[in-house]
Order: C-alpha cells, then structure tokens, then sequence
DNA sequence: TATTGTTATACTCTATAACTATA
DNA sequence: TATAGTTATAGAGTATAACAATA
C-alpha cells in the first residue's frame, strides 16, 4: 500500500527538500497546496478558453442574484478594473448578462444565462475531478475537518486589523 | 471576548456571499486562505525589498546546502529562468553566494552568507507574526491538524498523475 | 463627498524559446 | 542526447490613476 508508489507514473517526484523553519508554517502548506490545485485546474479548464477568475464569478452570480460587479470583486479580492474584462468576456460569450438596477442606477445587476448555467455545472464537475486525489486520501470527516480549519484560519485573518507598523 | 470584534477595526467585513457549489471545494477554501496570506506577508516583506519568492528561496538554500538552482525551481515550482533572476538578487545584495560545483561544472552550489541568514531568520519572524491570528484562533492540536492535513492533500494530488484526457 | 463602472497604463509574474557549457 | 544556467521576449495577472454617472 506504500512502497514507493510514485515511482509508478514517469517521472519519480523528487524527494521534497527541507523547508526549515517553514515548514510547519501554514503558508507554506496553503501555498504549495494551491499551486499544485491551480496547475491542474488551469489544465483542467483549458478547453473552455475563459480567464482565471471566470468559474468563481459565475458560481457567485448564480449564488448571488443581483449582485454587483464590486460586491463580486471585493469577494474575490481583486480590483474593479479587473473585473470589468471577466464580465465583459461572459457577456461576450452570452454566459452572463449585464442589467442597471433600477434602484441605484450605477450598479450592473449580474445575472447567468441559461448557457451559463449549464456551463457553470459542466466546470464545477471538472473542478471536482481535479480534488479527486484529495479526497481519495482523506476520510470524509479528515475532509470535513480539513475544510472546516481553512473557514476558521481565514475568518481568524479577516477579523484581524492588517497594519501592524 | 467575540461580540463583533470585526467593526472595531475601520470597515467592517462584509458578509460573505454565498460560494454555492463551490463552499466546501477544497480548491476555494485554499485559495482564499492563500490570498489573504499573500496581501499581509508581501505587506510584511515590503520593507525588505526583495521579491516574493526571495525568502523561500532563501530558507530552501539554508536548509539544503549545496543546492542547485534548478533543485530550488522544481520545489517552489518555478522555471529555471525565474529562478536567475532570483539568485542574481540574492547575489548581488549579498545574501548569498555562487559557487561552480566541482563535480558538475554546470551546477551552480549555492549557499547563504551569514548577512543572508540573519536576514533570513528576520524575515521568517515576519512571516510567523502574520500567522499569529490563525495561530491564535487554532489549538496547537488544530493547527497540527490543520498542518497535517494540507501536506497530505498536498502529497496526494503530487502522487496522481497529471493529465486525465 | 463617496461609490459604481470604465478605460488606460504600468508593473510584476510566468512561460517559452533559444543558446552555452557541460555531462 | 540530456541537463544547468542564462538571456530575451511575450503573455497573463494585478495595481494605479483618472474619469463619468449616480448616490
């Protein structure tokens, strides 16, 4: 069940090198973690041809009827700036549409499209596969837990003031 | 102890919205966590000077002595030529040295200076002072957790090929 | 006066290709 | 033929500043 099971697929994984006093840091876990996951999911999304942030704005779209274009980049912390080329490219490709609220006339009320809908669910499947491995090695609570101790490390970090001069 | 800790602090967090399918993906939970991460420890750095990858860079040659630039690229998963321009950095404030390894030419055997460790161990105090709220929040056995469930998810994703078309 | 959306711009990171010197 | 290091370059992502419309 162990015996060097990464020898199996080409190229061995190098032995992973001492990190030191960071290696029982958080960020140097969530870190190499999340590179790892946005390999593959940039790989995984590749074939949609949608920029990076575009999977997370639908799903918050979808989640969050109505909402503005700031509200979703301040959830995602990104600028506004930013956020016009994403919408911009669901609209464009008819995934998502733009309506001025009628009770205050500055703000985009987002919406999905039919076809952004079904795209959405297609990529959220795709997503998943790529967190197979994942949760192939966790047990359904070490997962639970898992996700659980992220919420709570990040709520720690939002709640606390970010200067410090 | 809790009642509304966020408001003391200037602009209150805003709710969170709601992430649908994608609350409990392992991939969204990290990422957020990364990113908030991210902002404070570059806030942190920025007196230093140095690029983002700089302090990694520095610990991985404190603890591997001897290492080579490509050793260091595949760990932090960067391209070689991402890592020169690095170790130029490093080189050129005299943080640490190149030196043409004896038994391979083409290696370059890189080490810290003792002006590199200090500056390391100074910056890796920065660094633990930006966990300090996650630290705070989490029990040590938590945080253990916490720790050992990343690098398992972590090595279980590195296990799992790569391409699924 | 502040906020929403927008454009333009610059800057950083990352990715790719090509080259050299070694192996 | 493959690898280590290097350079140059192009692309993506991000951040900043300015602006118009609205609150």
């Amino acid at each position: 069940m162990s015996e060097n099971a990464q020898a199996t697929e080409g190229a061995a994984v190098a032995v992973r090198m001492n990190w030191g006093p960071l290696s029982s840091a958080v960020g140097t876990n969530v870190r190499l973690l999340r590179n790892e996951l946005v390999t593959r999911i940039v790989e995984a999304y590749a074939p949609f041809d949608l920029r990076s942030g575009a999977l997370s704005v639908m799903v918050l779209i979808r989640g969050n009827p109505g909402c503005s274009q700031s509200e979703l980049a301040r959830e995602v912390a990104m600028d506004d700036s930013a956020m016009v080329a994403i919408i911009d490219e669901l609209e464009q490709r008819g995934l998502a549409r733009r309506t001025r609220s009628t009770t205050d006339r500055r703000r985009n009320s987002l919406s999905l499209t039919p076809e952004g809908e079904a795209l959405m669910t297609e990529m959220v499947g795709c997503g998943t596969a790529v967190e197979r491995p994942i949760r192939d090695e966790l047990s359904a609570a070490e997962l639970e837990t898992l996700i659980a101790l992220l919420r709570r490390a990040y709520g720690a970090l939002m709640a606390a003031p970010r200067d410090r001069a």
